[in-house]
This record gives C-alpha cells, sequence and structure tokens, in this order.
DNA sequence: CGTTATACCTACCAATCGTTAGGGAGACTC
DNA sequence: GAGTCTCCCTAACGATTGGTAGGTATAACG
C-alpha cells in the first residue's frame, strides 16, 4: 500500500455519503482526474488506466466507484456545463439594478470565459471534447447545454431592444457568434498573458460598441 | 477481386504520377477517407480501419500509399489549411479595386465559412480535428496555420485604420474573436437552414456595423 | 471479538489499435 | 513471353482498450 493510498483511506472515514462527493473522496478525485484530460486530451485519449494513473490508483478500482468510462464523462460534461450556467447566474445576480443590457452581456462573457479557461476543468472540458464524444452521450449531455444556452437567448433580446444589435441582423445568429468566440478562446487562451477582463471588454466592445453613460 | 477494385485499378493505369495525386487515385482516396473522418469522428477514431472501408480496400493496403497513419493525417490538415488559404485570398482578389477594408473582411469571412462547412473535408478537419492531435502532429502543422492568420491580421490592421474597430480594442482579440466564431460555425451550421452568405454578413455587421455607402 | 462494508488490488478477458511480412494478380516494358 | 512494377490481399504481431472476477486489507459496528 503506497502513502497517497493510505492517507485516501484515512480521509475516507469522515467523508459522508452524498450524491454529490466532496472534493477528496475518491469517486470526486476520479471526476477531477477526468476533467483534466477530457480538457486536455480528448474523449478517446481520457483512457481508464490514464484517470486511474493521475488518481494514483488501478484501472480497474474506478469501476468500484462508476459503473463505465462513459458514465464518468457524462458526469463530467454535465457538471461543467452546470458550473458555467451558475457562474453566468451569480454574475448576473451580482450586478446592480440599474445595469444596461450591454453590461448584463459584458458580465456574462467574463463569467463564461473565467469558468472554460481558469475555474473549472469541467466546464472546459464541457466545451472542448463535447465535439467528438460517442453519439449517445452527446445526446444525453444536450438537454443540460440547450438549457444553459437559453440564457444567452434571452440576454440577446434584451440588447436587440435596447438596439446594441442591428435589427436586421438574426438574433441567433449573433448568440452564435458570440458564443462561438468564447469558446474558441479554449483554443488560444494561455494564463499570464492577456488578462480575461481585457478579453472581456474587447469582445463586448466589438460586438455592442462602447458603453453608453 | 471485387468489380470497385477492378474499376479502380483500370482508372489507376491512367494516372500520371504526381506529388499530388489527382482525385480517383488510391492515395486521393484514402485521403478524402480520412478528410471525412477527422472532421466528422476526430483523430482517434480516425482509424486506418475505418479509412480502408470508406475506400473499399483493407486497412494493410493503405501502407502501399502512406508510410503511417499520421502522414495521411499531416497531408489532410496541411491540405485544408491551403484550401482555405487559397479561398480567402481567391475571394478577395475578386473583389473591386475600390472595396472597403469591411468589405474585404466580410468576403473573408463568407470565404472562410464556405471552405469550412461546404466545399471541403480538409479544411473542416484542420479546424475540428486539430485540438486533438498528437503533440508533434500539432506541431508541425501549426506552419501553415500561421501562414494562413496572417491573412486576418493585415485584414484587421486595414479594418482598424479605416476606423471599423474602436481604438482601444486590441486587435489580436478581434481577430481571434472573428476566428472563434468562424471556427465554432462547424458546430452547430447544418446545411440546408441559414445559408452562408446570411451568416457572413450578420457576423460582419455585429463586429463592424453596418456597410457605410 | 466477529461481522460487514468499503476501497483498493492482481490478473485476466475479448476486442481493437497501428503496423508488418509475404504473396498474388493484373498491367507495362523489353 | 519473361521480368518488373503497381496495387491490393491475407494473416498475423505486440500493444492497448474498456471491463470483470476474485481476493485482501482496513475501518466501523454490533
Amino acid at each position: 500500500m503506497t502513502i497517497s493510498q493510505a492517507v485516501a483511506r484515512t480521509a475516507k472515514a469522515s467523508a459522508a455519503k452524498s450524491d454529490t462527493p466532496d472534493q477528496n473522496s475518491g469517486a470526486r478525485q476520479i471526476l477531477n482526474a477526468t476533467a483534466w484530460l477530457l480538457r486536455h486530451r480528448g474523449y478517446e485519449a481520457t483512457t481508464t488506466r490514464a484517470i486511474a494513473e493521475r488518481v494514483g490508483i488501478k484501472a480497474g478500482s474506478i469501476y468500484h466507484h462508476f459503473p463505465s468510462k462513459d458514465a464518468i464523462v457524462e458526469r463530467v460534461i454535465n457538471e461543467g456545463v452546470l458550473l458555467v450556467h451558475k457562474a453566468v447566474m451569480s454574475a448576473l445576480d451580482a450586478l446592480p439594478k440599474k445595469a444596461t443590457p450591454r453590461d448584463r452581456l459584458q458580465a456574462a462573457i467574463k463569467a463564461h470565459l473565467l469558468s472554460s479557461l481558469e475555474h473549472s476543468d469541467y466546464t472546459s472540458a464541457s466545451i472542448r471534447a463535447f465535439a467528438f464524444l460517442p453519439p449517445e452521450l452527446r445526446k444525453t449531455c444536450r438537454v443540460e447545454r440547450r438549457r444553459y444556452e437559453d440564457i444567452w437567448q434571452q440576454l440577446m433580446k434584451d440588447a436587440s431592444e435596447a438596439g446594441y444589435i442591428p435589427k436586421d441582423v438574426s438574433l441567433d445568429a449573433a448568440r452564435l457568434m458570440l458564443l462561438g468566440a468564447v469558446n474558441w478562446a479554449g483554443e488560444w487562451y494561455r494564463p499570464g498573458r492577456v488578462p480575461i477582463d481585457k478579453i472581456a471588454t474587447d469582445f463586448a466592445q466589438i460586438a455592442f460598441g462602447a458603453r453608453r453613460t
């Protein structure tokens, strides 16, 4: 028995049984490792043995916590969408009442970028790895994604009615353009160069013009 | 021997030896099949056996035309970038001399979208599959990509000098936002719904405002 | 102290991966 | 017509994949 296993074992003693395992439980460590691998290596390269190695256990032991690899992946992807969903909602709620639709859009952009680029491998995984998931998996994960996209639909509608989007431009096109830009950011963003706040304000300014005072 | 093999064989007789194999040669069929698989299924799912099946041959026969799977993939990715590069250059050259920087940007957006969404599995593959390529492969393919991105760098510079981009916005951010939006389009675009021309004009209008007359 | 549950292990399975060796059949060359 | 070249085949290789069976050590509970 290795030291890390012993540590994990004693830590487990104080872990309460829950549907959402806490940070240091075995199940959570597996989810964390899977999220990292999905984000950085993609679905196929996220093997059960690679997951196990990151956790410090053997591949077979994974199946004590989850019934299959795809069950882990599905969980990670859905948690990733939920995290960015909550992050954007919180950012919007934290805004003053007098915030304009443009202010709200910029806040949403910033929250989305922060979640996917800095805070969460889960969110990044749900964006980057989604495209080439097995079809059945993509299907089940699509529900949570649609729910999240509804936020942006509403933000776009408000911005359009406030005159921030040209009348002859499709709202769907505007939403897809903005979500495309922020989702693609994971392909080029590197920590420590351009701060996310600057990226968010630049994106908002390009799409919706300077802030009206 | 199957009929399709016999047909391919007689067709091969008239194929001249060339570095860029013509459309119906064995090598080109393999590249086509690989491009399709990379676009729709991703790198890991693009197995030698899947490629062979789409061509109508056996997996081992691929190695008569290429030294390895990665050699085929590298070729497909690079040809994809070259294709969209040429498409954008042609579209810009076809513009009248009096075209504004904004006109040129919109034409480039349209050409990029057409190439990646309708015309070429190669271009689509080079965009969608690039992220999770093996590191060495990503490295060799990055050269051609940089060359293509230089076009957009120049387009952005011209647009900025003509006043289409706010002065306090980073040109890099503008370029990355626009390229992100068009590259992500492959994730949601479905043929026969919104025409690509409409998408291109909407994107240009959101980013650079209405066309000045 | 004996029982039970938890969390891990080893060792294996069938399937699939990229790749190779060796052979065969048609087509071109002399 | 013999020899060579092109293009494909079959059959296998070692490695790796997701997943399973059965065993073991620890902790908690009665």
